[in-house]
DNA sequence: TTAGAATTCAAACAAACGTTTGAATTAGTT
DNA sequence: AACTAATTCAAACGTTTGTTTGAATTCTAA
């Protein structure tokens, strides 16, 4: 609805977009001023708004662009497992769910030819961005795809207490963030990591998700 | 050296701490503004640059104050565990580590009463903070710390890779920032937690963290 | 070639930002 | 009571912020 079909628009849109996500992974939503975003993007400062509107709306546009996508891929992942699991009459494992919600995160991390690897360091800030309007567009962007791996999660884990699943899913995904933000994170751990090989992340981060899920529940041992 | 030795200065210090971490918690460090500061506090626009010097010098003693005690919290733990650890001529075991390290934060995360709670979400946040200046003290001030845990960390799990074990401190701090964000972090779960007790948080945690970093070691398989 | 819409552009807008100033006020010391 | 240093205060500083304006430009279609 708000896309010009004018001639030189696309074009302008998506150095906008690629400047602005490239720039607010670097400094931060608020930090990257119009001026810096329009200036990375050789464009003129009035083109934002032109084809945007305003910044929150080119700060939404930047995030939709990946995540649609990226959510897309999920869910297309679960059906699969459940198709393949009806199909031999049995359930789906943990893992597969776990996979199949945490692998195109990790996939599209690696990808450092088209921006994904920016994008995902971006959207790990993100999930404890303060912003109001940020925090909004992102719940509803997730809703449909965490509902949907919760049930697929509580069904794999039948007998387990529902509370504790979703915490542990909660905590599983802060281990994935700070995967994927990685070194670049803070420079707390600098000097300590060499092997930087993105391959590599996902069996290991897969290795340890699963520990964590599959650990003994958790004695809370209150006098109660 | 930059300590004021007045008269009401102390009282004027500690408000404009208080508002400070309490307002950078709900809307960031960028998005609060010192007039937003000083309101808060009811002192003058001036008191900050009086007695701070400036914004940054601000942050920098609002995340000094509570981390310098944090860190003398969990060396003291790690102390004390291996001095029982000497004693009975035996070896720290690494939940006894993962112990020194999580659970005084925790512990923190969960006094309301003095904004300790408040702070760790602030500082939770923060650990994905692009602003450079606030990334180098934070890296100074965790430097010893992380060292020490590090060290204690590898001489528990002889025999396991130093770089995996660096990765799993990592996921597991991931996992811990996320605990202590909380239900409040981002409205993705809204409506999903009902058990907020936060005194189950630690063993909760306790126990993904433990079997996440005792998980059989990936197998990569590449064919090198 | 001309009409017309889409896009770009330089310039300016009001608002908010962190910081500085210098005078007024406060409180402890002599 | 007089002096001195510390602190508070209202006001203003120059910059930067996101956004708007209206004219210039570009390109398509008739």
């Amino acid at each position: 609805m708000n896309a010009p079909q004018g001639r030189h628009g696309p074009e302008t849109r998506h150095r906008i977009l690629d400047a602005a996500e490239s720039l607010f992974m670097e400094h931060g939503l608020d930090a990257t001023s119009m001026r810096m975003i329009t200036a990375t993007a050789g464009v003129n400062l009035a083109a934002v708004n032109y084809h945007f509107g305003s910044k929150d709306s080119l700060i939404h546009e930047v995030f939709q662009r990946r995540l649609s996508e990226l959510n897309r891929q999920r869910l297309a992942a679960l059906d699969r497992v459940e198709r393949e699991a009806d199909a031999r009459g049995s359930k789906v494992k943990p893992s597969q769910v776990l996979e199949a919600y945490f692998a195109p995160a990790l996939q599209l991390a690696t990808d450092t030819e088209h921006g994904g690897r920016t994008f995902m360091q971006l959207l790990g800030r993100t999930y404890t961005e303060p912003n109001a309007f940020v925090r909004k567009f992102l719940a509803e962007e997730y809703a449909e795809t965490l509902e949907r791996f919760l049930a697929a999660l509580y069904a794999s884990l039948p007998g387990v207490p529902r509370g504790e699943i979703l915490w542990r899913f909660h905590f599983m995904m802060g281990a994935t963030s700070y995967a994927i933000a990685g070194t670049d994170a803070l420079q707390l751990f600098a000097g300590h990591f060499d092997d930087e090989d993105p391959a590599r992340m996902l069996p290991r981060l897969m290795s340890f998700l699963l520990g964590g899920l599959r650990a003994p529940l958790p004695d809370f041992d209150d006098a109660a």
